[in-house]
DNA sequence: TACACTCGTCTCTTGTAAGAGACAATCGCT
DNA sequence: AGCGATTGTCTCTTACAAGAGACGAGTGTA
């Protein structure tokens, strides 16, 4: 089941000077916009990837071409294309988890109102794979595709679990655990959380990516003991012990039934 | 607005022998998969692409570290990974056209229990960018993603309006004009019914993809005259004359509101 | 047991793509 | 008008990735 869960370290980290690959400057530049969010002319992109200009023109070429990116019409500026939406699509027919996880996702945050989310592990990161916004005045952040330090959430104490602590410091770096406002987790103790999450079956976490909102989530297995992808809700802080507890329920059984056939 | 609109021909068509750019490799595996719909064994793969096994290797070794494609549990087939989803949805936010379309789409197939579909041009093809099935007994045939030629649909001629006969021309290659049944269209009508659907605002055809359905399409502008893509309904072919023009008043008005404001 | 495969991994060579840099054309700002 | 920054295009060199092919291990079948 190798995907792309390498160590979130990246090693080398590679000193950018050099030759580098035709195959990885693309896919650094399909990050890059991945992080932006918007189009973005060629130049900056160039300077974004810090790549030499003239590769990042031929490069951007074939992509255009090829129709994975798409060229805005002010003719200079760039983003993604159809290509990589249809892309996407196939990779939904093809998986049966994340088809009817959403699905799921979708119907929780309208049963409960509450914000409802589907995460998984992408290449050693927790990235919410799907968002469903639910009908409370504030809207919580939460954009699919988002990628957060696995500390700073219920479901990456869930995601983690089964895994030993070297692999867990190896997938954490330091500024994982330093949280949002600034205060800073001990490994050891995210360690133990994973733990008793495991055990637990699910997990709550409460003020740590912003001070107002609470955590829940559930694991959804893929086989016996491996969890494929977690479902959460995120809720205000005050939400009520007796409320939580019907939530967490609620949520434990919507994610055992995506455990079931996957 | 230069997207992947490549002409279909593909000029040179490469003899595929010599040295190929790890990086067209790489847009030809991703393609290949599009088509096969499934995942499948990196052998198959080179062959399927036809290029040699130990660059396959390479290639898919780092497409898989990248997510961009995923390895089946047996540890030896690919497909598609979750990264191209994140940058599918990436690209569907940043598209207003493509969101609000598919919420037309949707209403409108559960409006009138009709099959009904998004299409646009993608790489000089026709695409089914988006598609509702409706509630009809018989499915129609219509998956996301699906290319078919330019003239087997009512889409395809209005996806057309506005461009000369060299540029038709161009688009069009002699295979696309045999139709599934073995007919063969003549390109001049071909180039008649596009101007002829540019006036009318819409276009009809019956029969053409197969004997039991006709299509109805109308063009969606992102400027004046420009179409940038078509909503269309499948409907049987014996629909009668009055629901016809119904769903066609219907599909233009909806089109219509999607022009707007894009 | 031998045969004909496919699979994953390696090594070595050479054709070529990545990159440096120069260029004219625009753009924006005093 | 004058200046600096940016944009798109081009040429040339060489570092290096694509490819050929060999290898042993595994798998199926006669």
């Amino acid at each position: 089941m190798q995907d792309g869960n390498a160590p979130a370290v990246s090693a080398g980290e590679k000193i950018s000077g050099s030759r580098e690959k035709g195959l990885n400057r693309v896919l650094e530049i399909l990050e890059f916009l991945h992080t932006t969010q918007r189009a973005i002319g060629i130049g900056d992109l160039a300077r974004g990837v810090n790549a030499p200009r003239s590769t990042t023109y031929t490069l951007v070429g074939s992509l255009v071409d090829a129709g994975l990116l798409e060229m805005e019409s002010d003719g200079n500026r760039v983003y993604f294309g159809k290509k990589l939406y249809l892309y996407g699509m196939d990779y939904v027919r093809g998986n049966d988890l994340l088809r009817r996880g959403r699905q799921e996702v979708d119907n929780l945050s309208r049963e409960t109102g509450e914000t409802s989310e589907l995460c998984m592990l992408q290449s050693g990161r927790y990235t919410i794979v799907h968002a469903s916004p639910g009908t409370r005045p504030f809207r919580i952040s939460s954009a699919t595709g988002l990628q957060i330090p696995l500390p700073w959430t219920a479901s990456g104490r869930l995601l983690l679990a089964g895994l030993g602590r070297a692999d867990i410091e190896g997938m954490v770096s330091d500024d994982d655990l330093v949280l949002p406002d600034g205060r800073k987790l001990r490994l050891d103790d995210f360690v133990t959380d994973i733990a008793k999450a495991r055990v637990a079956g699910y997990c709550v976490t409460s003020g740590l990516v912003d001070a107002y909102t609470k955590c829940l989530a559930a694991p959804v297995f893929s086989a016996p003991g491996k969890v494929e992808a977690t479902m959460c809700l995120v809720v205000p802080i005050d939400t009520s012990e007796e409320r939580t507890g019907e939530l967490i329920g609620l949520l434990r059984d919507r994610a055992a039934r995506l455990s079931i056939a996957a």
